[in-house]
DNA sequence: CGTTAGCACTCAACAAGGTCGAGTGCTAAC
DNA sequence: GTTAGCACTCGACCTTGTTGAGTGCTAACG
């Protein structure tokens, strides 16, 4: 069966209805509002034909139709449009990167937020991992009588702290001689191998400062937890909360499901797909490769059958340094997600391209 | 009317039952699972009276009864007992709070998501403010070309980072170099302080490094900003999504209401009340100032009518470094939640009280 | 005089039946 | 190929009846 033009307007009619209402349309109701120049018994035959196609499918007999998660890959991939973003929302968007640029997990969660915001949905986010990165810089700095905060600096623009207990007080003088032959030594490793030198280094380290080997105990531990920490990549949600405001969740146990789901790190990563799984056909109008879309029942976990997920990858150079996704009822406004996605991630890798290119 | 020995048990097991189920209970239910030795016709009459003197309503004529926020309030004030911990809890919460008391920041996070899990509520928690403490350290590190990282200690073993943008590339060395003057200048001093002090100390710190003073305009910028975050004070909460195992949310829209309260950082200022309005009547049965409650309609906030709350604050010495609330249903579970509550601040007074006056 | 059994009464929750309207599929005519 | 007309379907909503938990009141009991 060939899908000519006046299917194609009324499948997009379903669609953009049913996005913005939730609510199963009828022939007659599509006869009414879009100027298709024909009668709805005519869209009924049309509509009959669509439903073959299972681009379309109705909850129950005798209601409006509503369409499927196929209807919605055929949407998503060949029919919609970039929506246009307005000027505020463009320059909102590109003030948040120049603004944040400096700390790449801060303001990949800022971005979160503001997405969720923007678009009403949820989003979920990846922190960027420092184990494959180098170090640059690092620098112990007192913070109590037996506690120093180290300052790790990576070369993708991370700054973290990590605090620590160590056996006996050092002036702040002392730490500054530590943190230079730390970085004398160190600088330009992986956090991996400097603690396989850690052995090897020590009484090294312990003359060169003055102080016994013990001490420097507590800082190996903590870089080898600074690596768990990270190996363990961290997630983030932002604006679970929309999810209460759709009707396809207004049952609390629907609701519940989702929140739980949302909870689950593990989960959170595979639907982020660590950066792996772009197979998915990308959007069409877009021609953007870097972002995906996964649609209702293509998604792996059954407890996301009636969401899709929009996300794209954030890259330094050629490694990824982090994912963000929204998810949304399959009903969800793909053109805006996308071109909102699209547009951030355009205006973070080019300012990230500079930057480590320069 | 004197409220004897047999109307103390009926309304302790009204309590009692109603926090567990949630639904109304009848007199015969009393009659039968509490041995009172007599019958439900006597317990009648007795409820009758107690809905007299306003301790307990029926949602609707002939339906059970339910306690009301008068009647909580007596059970707070006079009837409850603390809940001993089990020594899993007790251990767990200890180890909480050694492991991370070096960051005050990071410990009342860590210890909100904890009270959240172990207690199944919402919790709230108000970070502790850094504009009123001294600088103890202030250390710049590299993390870019015009990227350095400004880390400040705080004599309440707050450490935070301040990343900023700066004119001109400094080495490792030259940044070095500064932090030390930075600290022989400020160190003991209010952020506020430092920052009226920019415009005379300027030239001089300029020299002494070997900078121009244009290039520390980013950071007394940055020293700005860092006051204005703090001084709006943050907050967070945890558990939210708890929210919806409560049936008296089970409307979605109040779910929602709950929702949104939660998001406005404002309201929930208001509500922890920033460890001023201590005037509610303290727990009788723990004798523990630290903790107020504040139950149902007693709250300012129309909003929360339905919810209890129940907070406490730090303290280091006598300034209330930050605070930390348990918000429900009035339906809470008010000696379990006042018991970890009370177990928590106990450790940490405990813990700060010994570092800051050693 | 406090306690109890008995009884009439109330009301939410649930189920069953009825109506309404939006929407469909089919057929015959244009 | 398109359209009007019609019978049919089914969720949504309303009404009505039934059930059961629970109450208040009264009269009787020890």
């Amino acid at each position: 069966m060939i899908l000519n033009d006046r299917k194609i307007k009324i499948l997009e009619a379903i669609i953009s209805d049913y996005i913005r209402t939730a609510e199963p349309i009828g022939s007659r109701t599509i006869a009414k509002k879009y100027d298709l120049g024909v009668s709805s018994a005519t869209i009924r035959n049309e509509m009959s034909d669509l439903e073959e196609m299972g681009l379309i499918v109705q909850p129950h007999a005798s209601s409006g139709r509503v369409p499927s998660d196929k209807g919605y890959r055929l949407y998503v991939n060949e029919l919609m449009r970039a929506r246009e973003l307005s000027l505020e929302e463009s320059d909102f968007l590109q003030q948040l990167v120049t603004k944040n640029i400096g700390q790449i997990d801060f303001l990949m969660q800022e971005t979160a937020k503001a997405l969720a915001m923007l678009t009403k949905y949820t989003t979920i986010v990846s922190e960027p991992k420092i184990v494959k990165t180098t170090l640059k810089h690092v620098q112990f700095v007192p913070l109590d009588e037996n506690t120093i905060v180290m300052v790790i600096v990576t070369d993708n623009k991370v700054a973290k702290n990590h605090v620590l207990k160590v056996s006996k007080e050092l002036d702040y003088q002392k730490l500054s001689e530590l943190s230079l032959v730390f970085n004398n030594m160190f600088s330009g490793l992986s956090i991996k191998d400097i603690i396989s030198e850690a052995s090897v280094k020590t009484s090294q380290i312990a003359e060169a400062v003055g102080v016994s080997a013990d001490y420097l105990e507590p800082i190996w531990q903590a870089l080898s937890v600074a690596i768990q920490v990270e190996e363990s990549v961290q997630i983030y949600t932002s604006g679970a909360k929309n999810i209460l405001e759709f009707p396809e969740f207004s049952d609390i146990e629907k609701a519940r499901a989702i929140f739980n789901t949302l909870e689950e790190k593990e989960l959170l990563i595979t639907i982020l797909g660590n950066g792996t799984n772009l197979t998915e056909p990308s959007v069409a109008s877009l021609r953007n490769d870097l972002i995906s879309v996964v649609i209702g029942s293509e998604n792996n976990l059954v407890e996301l059958k009636n969401c899709s997920i929009i996300k794209a990858n954030y890259n330094i150079g050629n490694e990824v340094v982090g994912s963000i996704g929204v998810i949304g009822p399959t009903r969800m406004d793909y053109p805006q997600v996308v071109s909102v996605l699209a547009n951030i991630v355009k205006n973070i890798n080019s300012v990230l391209k500079g930057i480590s290119g320069g």
